[in-house]
DNA sequence: CACGGCCA
DNA sequence: TGGCCGTGG
């Protein structure tokens, strides 16, 4: 799932678009959250004995919890976030892409499910690889949400497209994710690690796509068929293609078109592309997702005063919540819609004024910070080769 | 996953 | 102070 290898590629050959920093630094912004994915691995991830999390009726509270101590974090750290759901799969041309996608799904929950043995073990993956996110879980986070007062939205079809679209209009400041895809979208800048900073060891990533597609000598189109060759969520692999075969690929050929005439002639005894391989809608996806403009209604979004009863209703009575953890969460979120409303006030966050000159000399701090970086870099990559160290890398 | 409590 | 581990619901 998500663009596989694309990290270590523009860690390599793009280290300038990568800035790594901790939470602090993230102070003031607005930033775009991606819903269902997280809801998706609070699912997976937020258990006891192997067990979701529930509540006395025997419902699945691991979501809420999530996403309610989740965004408390970002909140406390001075952070706005927006979340942002996805709605209906988005749908291509002839419909097909999803509809083989949802057979291989079923196929391979068959397979895990044939497999199972019924150790306890195998119960415990065969139950983690099942977790889907339902209408129902959307639902309560949105509800979840409202209480708390922090805006979402619901996109037409993915999230992740939608979350480009207010980075791109200035609406946030990045789109949050651990899904490589949002770049695909062309987010400017797209977050990763937003919250596991301060709890891990490593640090937030901001990668910005412009540094990306510069790094890697590439436009946005080659860039998109670069990772529908890395292998996006809508197409299989091609085998034998890994993260170098599919970079020279690009810069050898220049577009997944060429590539494929290459393949099918002089590269035929090598390399074979699977039977049905629609990229040419794969790439459809990229570059005209159905999503809402930002200067749409439904992009309206606010801040607001947390319900406090509602909160304690939902989260304490309904769904066995500690009220004294639910209380103190509320008063982090009273104490920082306050503070920066406070900071607005007093001009935290006043725009910097832009005359000429300030743009020419910031434009100038930023060439020679980028300058710098690139020297920086370069001496890692020789001392990295030298050394043949391998850096960890896992998504 | 996120938190708090415990211990070195 | 920070790393580990149990608990949360």
């Amino acid at each position: 799932m998500g663009i596989k290898q694309l990290f270590s590629i523009i860690r390599d050959e793009a280290p300038q678009a990568i800035k790594e920093g901790e939470i602090k630094n993230q102070f003031g912004r607005k930033v775009a959250i991606d819903a269902s994915m997280s809801i998706y691995s609070f699912l997976i991830a937020v258990r006891s004995g192997g067990e979701q999390l529930m509540n006395e009726s025997g419902e699945t509270t691991s979501h809420l919890l999530g996403m309610f101590y989740r965004t408390l974090r970002i909140v406390d750290n001075g952070i706005k976030p927006v979340y942002v759901f996805d709605g209906a799969p988005p749908k291509l041309k002839s419909g097909e892409l999803a509809k083989r996608f949802a057979r291989k799904a079923e196929a391979t929950e068959g397979l895990e499910e044939a497999k199972e043995t019924g150790t306890a073990e195998d119960v415990e993956k065969f139950s983690r690889r099942t977790v889907r996110v339902s209408r129902q879980h959307n639902a309560e986070c949105q509800q979840l949400l409202k209480l708390m007062g922090i805006p979402y939205i619901i996109a037409p079809t993915e999230a992740e497209a939608q979350c480009a679209v207010l980075a791109r209009a200035g609406k946030v400041y990045a789109a949050a994710s651990e899904d490589m895809d949002t770049l695909c979208f062309d987010s400017p800048i797209l977050i990763r690690h937003l919250t596991f900073s301060e709890a891990r060891k490593e640090p937030i990533q901001e990668i910005h796509v412009d540094k990306v597609l510069e790094g890697l000598g590439m436009d946005r189109k080659q860039f998109v068929d670069l990772c529908i060759l890395l292998g996006c969520d809508y197409l299989d692999p091609i085998p034998k293609v890994g993260p170098n075969t599919a970079l020279k690929m690009i810069r050898e050929h220049g577009s997944l078109e060429k590539v494929v005439e290459w393949i099918n002639n002089e590269g035929k005894n090598k390399y074979t592309i699977p039977e049905d391989w629609p990229y040419a809608d794969a790439r459809e996806l990229f570059f005209n997702p159905d999503v809402r403009p930002a200067d749409h209604a439904e992009c309206d979004f606010k801040w607001e005063q947390p319900d406090v009863e509602g909160l304690i209703k939902f989260l304490v009575v309904e769904n066995a919540f500690s009220e004294e953890r639910v209380r103190s969460g509320i008063a982090k979120l009273q104490k920082n819609l306050k503070s920066s409303q406070q900071a607005r006030l007093e001009g935290f966050f006043k725009p910097i004024p832009k005359t000429e000159a300030e743009i020419k000399n910031l434009k100038r701090k930023n060439e020679e910070k980028a300058e710098e970086k690139r020297k920086k870099a370069k001496e890692e990559k020789k001392a990295s080769k030298a050394s043949k160290a391998k850096p960890k890398m896992n998504s």
